[in-house]
DNA sequence: ATAATAAACGAACACCATTCGCTTATGGCG
DNA sequence: CGCCATAAGCGAATGGTGTTCGTTTATTAT
């Protein structure tokens, strides 16, 4: 096939697929990819600027998303840093899959930075102080992605092969999946609050 | 050539290297692993489990020695825990490179999961109930995962392009790299501890 | 002495991301 | 209208990856 009549393929297109591709479980990559857009592998570096373009515009679309869910986070400070990371998370759980090739990477995209930049603005509104602001925010960060990881880590993290003194009946006994992730992550995100607030009244004192 | 009359490969010797060529920045690779040996890749297969194998066996050694530089595993349960996310995070600093590797990635090495049920068999111990002690590693293990990627990440993370309301003056004002990046880890373990130690006393009232 | 195992190699395989040349349709300009 | 640069597909080829398999030979055990 030449030239067709109509495009095949768009970024858009590209995007939307590679993120279905992603959320399917398959391993990503380039091949795969355009086979799921039935059309050949050369045909999609008409469009994007290669494996990690197409990752970079899958960070795009995923920060896009998460700023929209956050969006409706108005009020005190914490409840602020709360809905943040919740939608963080909210997206990290709809595309555990996506967590692992975009960590690691420089952040470029003017979404996240501005995300990031509005946190900072409140917790400094909030009373931190300066030099303790990046701090803070590289601890809910860390969290927020280290959780995310769970998220996207396979359904038996540990595999224990020999006796345990106790971790392999915790292991049959609790609930496996996002039910227990989704638990951890509201009690360390309570734990975190709780801890600022403690802090910042401190601070102020 | 056959069969040498001394063994030219080990598997101590292979994760020597690994981890070597890990730190040294270069992308891990079993070619490029087996080109520093002096070796071919087929080779490796007569000692090792492929890929994964040796990234396990990296994790394996990484795990030893963060144990080993865990000199308090003795003490109050929130001193060990506290000096084994110490032990863990000199490891990622002093190889935050494998770091991006050994995420996500199931855990077989049963050192690693033994060293996962003695924080388990300690948390149990200081008073935490059995459908509550998953959750706590897991939100101590993000923490100290996330924190691990921090150190591993480029060191302009956040690299703002336009104007911003705060964060570009914070990034500019505040101590840059490792230093930095210390104190907030050491100011969340503290938030984490501290947090762990107000639950435990209110589910023992 | 003989059999089994260990440990290297090289060749081959199946992918993978990427590049390049080829074909052909489209859209703008003279 | 005709022309031509561009767009957008394909197919072939390149150099890379991890892995398997058969072969050779040294070592060890019977």
């Amino acid at each position: 096939m030449a030239r067709p009549k109509v495009p095949l393929l768009s970024v858009d297109r590209i995007a939307d697929a590679a993120l279905e591709l992603v959320d399917s479980g398959q391993p990503f990559g380039v091949n795969a990819l355009a086979r799921r857009l039935g059309v050949t592998p050369s045909s999609l570096y008409n469009h994007v600027d290669g494996r990690d373009g197409i990752i970079e515009l899958m960070r795009g679309r995923f920060s896009r998303e998460a700023n929209a869910g956050a969006q409706a986070a108005e009020g005190e400070w914490h409840e602020v840093v709360a809905e943040t990371l919740r939608a963080q998370r909210r997206m990290y759980a709809a595309h555990p899959n996506l967590v692992p090739l975009i960590v690691g990477k420089t952040i470029t995209d003017p979404y996240v930075i501005g995300s990031y930049d509005r946190l900072a603005t409140t917790l400094l509104a909030a009373g931190f102080p300066d030099d303790e602001v990046l701090g803070v925010i590289a601890i809910l960060d860390a969290y927020a992605i280290g959780m995310g990881l769970d998220l996207a880590s396979p359904h038996d993290v540990w595999q224990p092969e020999g006796e345990t003194e106790n971790l392999g009946r915790l292991l049959d006994d609790a609930p496996h999946g996002e039910e227990r992730s989704d638990r951890a992550f509201e009690l360390g995100l309570e734990f975190l609050i709780d801890s600022l607030r403690g802090r910042l009244a401190r601070l102020l004192a």
